[in-house]
DNA sequence: TCGCAATTGATAATGATTATCAATGATAGC
DNA sequence: GCTATCATTGATAATCATTATCAATTGCGA
């Protein structure tokens, strides 16, 4: 388990714990899975992830946990049209996507021009800005190759 | 109606003669909304405002040809997690949003610092991006009035 | 005007997510 | 450590937006 991994998924119980509720074994798994996951994983990533240590897991209680632990504020949300919503939850806040339309893959972009985009949103429009979000649609450079584009 | 909205009228029956589809009436009625809503209407706002001139209308027919709309190059959409996409067919590109998450309201915001944010995720992913969509969620004047906060 | 492929309206199917509820289990207090 | 309590789980039904299916209708070219 990666340090990042290990300082996410501390965080997470904390957060737990804070909150006055219970650490179950199934909650705790979810949120190792989240903090150790690269990929962006979906509920049922977690769910097919979590079966071997969990046999008789359900995926009512990855959805609901997902859920709580985004509530809690330690996990992210990239919902797409005509598929399944994906989490992060290594960067638990805000942060720009890059989604191949092929594969499904998702990555973190750097991305230096972001900075003031909000606090330009915000002068122009009287909005409370609580949160955004930047996707790219495109296709990553494996499938590129494959399709021969 | 508005200038724009015939111009954007006009492209749209254009582009279907160009492919060889049927002008239905219900098909350029639908376009039409779309051409004239500055709201980011629904497929179930657009429904229920056509029941009046076409009382027969069915749902199946609303969704059938936005997504040919859409397919067209016509308009785009605005998918939002929990609730039903919303759609733009006066701006049939990709364009930042600011969402209201009070009241739903859904704004096209100015926003001059945009510009290279395409070039600079090309260059540093790989990626071939074909679009890409920015959000930006909060809460509009009035609601922060009402609210009080 | 005719014929036919495209389109419509009705309706069923899908897929992701949320709600419900009885059984189970974590944990605080003894 | 034992127990009582209340949160949580797993199973399952419900919801909601969207898609698929199909017979009946209709736009439109010949
Ligand atoms: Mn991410
Ligand atoms: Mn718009
Ligand atoms: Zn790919
Ligand atoms: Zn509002």
């Amino acid at each position: 388990m990666s340090l990042l991994a290990k300082k996410r998924s501390a965080a997470m119980a904390a957060k737990l714990k804070d909150s006055g509720l219970k650490a179950t074994p199934q909650r705790l798994a979810i949120m190792r899975v989240l903090a150790e996951s690269k990929g962006h994983p979906s509920v049922d990533d977690i769910y097919r992830r979590l079966q071997r240590r969990f046999p008789g897991i359900s995926p009512a209680t990855v959805y609901r946990n997902i859920m709580l632990i985004k509530s809690l504020g330690e996990a992210v949300e990239i919902s797409l049209a005509g598929s399944a919503s994906r989490y992060d939850g290594r960067k638990p806040y805000p942060h720009p996507h890059i989604v191949c339309v092929e594969c499904g893959n998702i990555l973190d972009p750097e991305l230096a021009s972001l900075g003031d985009m909000t606090r330009e949103v915000t002068a122009a429009s009287g909005f409370e800005i609580k949160s955004f979000r930047l996707d790219f649609f495109g296709v990553c450079p494996a499938c590129r190759k494959k399709s021969g584009s």
